[in-house]
DNA sequence: GTGGTCTAGACCACA
DNA sequence: GTGGTCTAGACCACG
């Protein structure tokens, strides 16, 4: 696994695994690797992963059993949708407004994002 | 000033910077606040400004004349809107669309963003 | 039967049976469950309730019969509520004082308290 | 520093950096000894300390200054009280009174708790 | 100087 | 086997 450097490590490893649990690969109620399969997996320290997995446990994402591992919370999905819009609604969208406006850009210039919208009428 | 935590306190000044110049708030030419002026104003070390003054400087936005102070150079407006163009099309605008079809944005919740594309037709 | 972060899952088991002894529900010298019907009725790898049994008989407060099950022992009761006087005085109570002061509670703030020592006078 | 077994150590410094706060030693608004000071000073690792601190930022006892240090956060005295009290009330008073009732303790036996509080009427 | 992240490796209690 | 904590040491960006 390759990482950015814009964003922690631990971070990117976090966003993935959010990834599958919303794409399903890991679906709720299931066991995600352990701390240590999962850092040889991407090839990083296992500290890192707790780490990773501990912020998990703290957004209520995975939960803990003892001994045993970490498994996908029954309201996983949903709180990482709630988690990613808000971020979107209050960062992304008001930053993004922000640049179209400043740079000025013409409606030819965001075609792409146009037909993006017009794909699901 | 409040600063993010996510970029360089130094970036976010410069950003401001650019913002004043594309804006005409700075226009060309013009001699911008002295390092001491603008660190009292936003509340930092003078370092942190002088450092963003010699990053401006090296992308030619702004220049130095010894004793005088930083001025706003010729081309700098247009090497800002050139820089971020460039950023926006290679970075925000991808990543904005991959978001908005990630969570399945209805039209109803991007309203914001269709107003304000729609003020300057 | 759900479990705290704080204590091994082995001790919180262990406290149940030694309070079931002492209220009398596990009456001395009967058959407590098996280990697999413990671990069943809990909900825990058997290998846990074994250790929870092999801790409370190095303690003396079950005994084993090979084949059969195990016992609560004689001296059980007794056993069991010293160990949790002494614990009781030495740690539990200046602990308990000590938060008292430090938080200053009030006294209707303890009335709960107030309320259990009076039942029985 | 010296440290109990029962409770992390980056806990034990949590809880011994609230009391200095509450005390006073630390004050609201005051900077607290960076990282590595700290590390040096009770004989820990950095990210021992790096942790303690990252909790204490959590719970808005502490915040940051990029580059500069943790500061006490104004709400801190108020924000560690309310966290306190909750534990006792959620978790301390009922174990105890949960205790006395179990242990079946005399009035004589708990005169070391009565005397504690009719010393503030 | 400050925080912040990561690695490598160890040790522990628990299931 | 699992998580969980800690150490020692390195490196980075920032002020």
């Amino acid at each position: 696994m390759e990482f950015k450097d814009s964003k922690g490590i631990f971070q990117q490893i976090a966003d993935s695994i959010c990834d599958k649990i919303v794409s399903g690969e890991y679906p709720v109620g299931s066991k995600i690797p352990s701390v240590r399969e999962h850092a040889a997996a991407v090839g990083v320290n296992q500290n890192t992963i707790m780490r990773t997995y501990m912020e998990l446990q703290r957004e209520n994402i995975i939960s803990n059993q003892r001994g045993i591992g970490f498994f996908v919370t029954e309201s996983a999905p949903q709180q990482i949708i709630n988690l990613r819009k808000e971020e979107f609604f209050q960062v992304h969208l008001p930053e993004f407004i922000r640049q179209v406006k400043l740079l000025n850009l013409s409606r030819e210039e965001l075609k792409p994002l146009f037909d993006q919208l017009n794909e699901k009428p």
